[in-house]
DNA sequence: CACGGTTTGGCAACCGGTTGTCAGAGTGTG
DNA sequence: CACACTCTGACAACCGGTTGCCAAACCGTG
């Protein structure tokens, strides 16, 4: 046998490569040399046990753990092609809805021995066709939120590779919903209820689809009941932009304002306060998403309630059950997500004219 | 010349491995091909300009273009030995405290042209560690926040790979760190100032260094102005603590608290309420960071303002200077970034008692 | 004992780049 | 015109794995 030969001159050049005790990480070359086996075996020992010998992969195995081996992955990518990282696109990190949506595919990602790219488009459609086409071949999947990019690009883009959007309703392209028009109708009811008849939406970004349906839905239930709605904006979907909401609301004379988001809807409680316009005495208000911060504003903020988490969840199971079909899990392209609506204290009797 | 030949043997065996049309990412070879150059010299053209003629390098650059050529990552990480990723490890994504340091990184490793690998920890060590390791290879360097793991395991870490530090005072590691020890003075002196004379700590987790980097500050700060402080704690930081937190404050008979982080005090803030404790009048409190939500909350919270974006892309500079130590850059192994106190409506005159 | 079938392990090509080395071409000088 | 020197491009090894294919070894059976 040529084992001590294999071993020797492996071990030789082992030192060679590595004289001044820089251990650098060990490799199934080394391991093969130890147990005098050949690399590719070490490689099938490793990744199809059942192709090698029970003792052989037992030495093999106990090498490995001796040199504490980890698989190099850019190697492991390189020739088998999967990279094991899945991109997550998201518009702004710093928007806490995405906090929850992020925690969520990192979760799952993650129990799935899955890395996480994240990226942070700021809100910018070109950053999001660049990162996807970069993301081609550094990731094996890609998961985007509400993009900016049209319907077409993003069929296109589905086409290369593995997708999956949320919150972007693209016929052919596998999607999480969160299901807000429904939710939009109870919040709709709820204001009714208390008497309002004069509501506002304040709209976010002309280009999102969210605010579009959400509209939609509004309008229609709006009609349903008899009421008047009427749609102020478009909002930037930050704090910010929650003054300049605020204003409109209060000029257009409603007594109650459903807005695009949380954000928009915590900046209009900022500026009514500094205004002196109480809430909900003298205007009502509806978030949308109940993110971080929405229980302890001032007042805590009626809204409506998305199990934001998971929604990241099964956008990663949706992902991933592409990606090994054989692994059976539900090969749905699409999945809504329930919301409700939860009362708080920004919303309340309308005022009496 | 074996040009032709050369080329005529590529674009054959290009057209044989992709027949069906199915347009796989294209690859220097593929363009040495329809140039008819070499592999090698494609690869010089694109990273070593300098190395190949003017007009053989225009002729490339075209055929890139052409072809719609990105290199692949993976294939270049594998023989360069440099990933141009670097993994940034946070404890818990859904802090708020950790969005705008991860923007900060994000922004400041993009415009160098680096990967974000984020990674949650979620506060476990033995993750933190695996992680590390993993990353070894995965990643060029390595941005570590406030890390569970012991001194040593960090400085044997950081021998292994160049890592930055947060928040995390380790002779001999690169670290950033935010100064909240001196703005603790100040918000001691601000109390003080409104008359307390008994102020609660609320202690962060045991193992956390910047708990007792405050609580000394605060203690020797507080010994200089002859007035008493107490450790209550510890608590997590998160504000589902905060009704603990709150209720021991009630009970130790301060006038005010520091809270430990700005979840904690906002989670006591509405535990206060819910109590019927009024804030400021009854019982002071003050956080620490300025989080998003820090401003909005009721009352809004008197913080200490930490400029935590602009510290990840200290760290994130930092760890660059390390990476290409050719480029300039400051070479400094340990920043300190300035914070304040910023006071709002949380914190008010003692309560006469 | 011969033969066919199944394990089991090795060889070598390959993934897509980088880089050291070398030879031929081109240039300038004595 | 010969020689030294620089410029330019090709060849081939290499990074650390994966995988198709083949051959040796081993098995049981007729």
């Amino acid at each position: 046998m040529a084992i001590s030969a294999a071993g020797s001159s492996r071990s030789e050049r082992n030192a060679v490569a590595a004289p001044a005790g820089v251990n650098r990480p060990a490799t199934i070359h080394d391991i093969a040399a130890m147990c005098g086996v050949a690399a590719s075996t070490v490689s099938r020992a490793l990744s199809t046990p059942d192709r090698v010998n029970f003792r052989t992969r037992a030495r093999i195995e106990a090498a490995a753990a001796e040199l504490n081996y980890t698989p190099n992955s850019q190697a492991k990518a390189l020739s088998s092609g999967r990279t094991g990282a899945v991109g997550v696109l998201v518009p702004d990190i710093t928007n806490p809805f995405y906090f929850d949506l992020i925690r969520g595919t990192q979760l799952q990602l993650k129990a799935a021995g899955y890395t996480q790219l994240l990226v942070d488009t700021e809100e910018s459609d070109e950053v999001e066709a660049s990162t996807m086409e970069q993301l081609r071949k550094g990731a094996d999947g890609i998961i985007v939120t509400a993009p900016r990019l049209g319907d077409d690009v993003l069929l296109a883009a589905a086409a290369k590779m593995p997708m999956v959007t949320i919150n972007r309703d693209v016929p052919g392209v596998p999607a999480v919903i969160i299901d807000t028009p429904t939710a939009t109708g109870q919040a709709l009811d709820h204001l009714v209820s208390l008497g309002h008849t004069r509501v506002a939406f304040m709209a976010g970004p002309l280009t999102s689809q969210s605010s579009s349906r959400r509209w939609a839905a509004l309008s229609s239930a709006a009609e349903e009941r008899g009421v008047e709605v009427l749609r102020l904006g478009p909002f930037a979907p930050k704090t910010q932009s929650g003054a300049a909401a605020a204003d409109s609301a209060v000029h257009s004379g409603v007594t109650a304002c459903i807005a695009f988001n949380d954000l928009i809807a915590i900046g209009m409680l900022q500026r009514l306060r500094e205004r002196g316009i109480r809430v909900p005495e003298d205007m009502s208000i509806v978030g949308c998403d109940d993110i971080f911060g929405a229980d302890f504003c001032n007042p805590p903020l009626t809204t409506m309630t998305s199990p934001i988490e998971q929604a990241g969840r099964v956008a990663v199971s949706m992902l991933l059950g592409r990606l090994n079909p054989l692994a059976g899990g539900s090969n749905r392209s699409r999945s809504v997500m329930p919301t409700h609506l939860t009362v708080r204290g920004s919303t309340g009797p309308a005022r009496v004219v």
